[in-house]
DNA sequence: TTGGCATATCGGGAAAAGTCGATATACATT
DNA sequence: AATGTATATCGACTTTTCCCGATATGCCAA
C-alpha cells in the first residue's frame, strides 16, 4: 500500500462521495436488474449519473480508487461493477495508528 | 477537520517524512540549546536541513500541516517550533474508521 | 456481422500543487 | 540604530490534478 497513492486518492471530494456511496449501495442507488450490489458493487454508470461528472472522469476516478486499492472491481458482460474494499480500510488505519 | 484538506496535506513524501520525523525529535535532529524538544518541537530550520528543499518549501509544509492540524507551533523568540498534534491523529483515525 | 450499449483510454485546457530564489518581517544583539 | 539570524510571504516556473469531449474497445443482441 503506497502512502502517497492512498491519500492523493482521498483527496478529492468526488471521489470521498463516491466511497461513501458504496457503504451502502441499496441506499444511495437505485435496483440492478443484472447484478446483486452485495456481490459485485455498482456499475459505473450509476455511480457517474450521481456523481454529475462525465463519464470518463469516473471512470478514472474509480480506477485511482482501485490502484488505492480502496475499492476493487468486478466484470460482468458489458458492465463493471465496483464495491469498497474493506481490507484497504483497515490497512488505511493501521497505517494512521502505526506508521503515521 | 477537513477531510480534503487533510488527506491533501498527507499526499506528499516530505510532508510524511516530516511528521515521522516529529514523533522522535531526538532521534532525529540534532539538541536544540535553546528549547526543548519535548515541550515545543523542532524549530524549522532543522526541518529545513534534514529535508534537502528549500527554506521557504519547507516553511509553506509546515503551516500546511497545520492547516490540516496535524501540527502545531509555537513560537519562541525568533524560532517557530512545530510538534506533531496527536488530537489531530486522534481524528483523523476516527474519520477513517466512522466516515469513510 | 452489424449496431448498440457500457466502459476505458486518449488528448487537451484550466486550475492547483511543488518548488525555487528573492524579499519582507520579526526578533535579538551589539 | 544597525546588523544578523529565523521564518514567512511573494512571484515565477514546472509538474500534476481536474475535468471534459472524442474515440477506442469489448460485449451483447438482432
Amino acid at each position: 500500500m503506497d502512502q502517497v497513492e492512498v491519500f492523493k486518492a482521498l483527496s478529492n471530494k468526488t471521489r470521498l462521495q463516491i466511497l461513501n456511496w458504496l457503504k451502502s449501495p441499496a441506499a444511495n442507488f437505485p435496483d440492478q436488474p443484472n447484478a446483486d450490489f452485495e456481490n459485485v458493487g455498482v456499475c459505473v454508470g450509476q455511480i457517474q449519473i450521481k456523481s454529475g461528472l462525465s463519464q470518463s472522469t469516473i471512470s478514472e476516478y474509480l480506477s485511482i480508487l482501485q490502484r488505492a486499492e480502496l475499492i476493487n472491481s468486478t466484470r460482468v458482460g458489458q458492465w463493471t461493477y465496483y464495491k469498497r474494499n474493506e481490507a484497504g480500510f483497515e490497512a488505511l488505519g493501521k497505517l494512521i495508528n502505526q506508521e503515521l
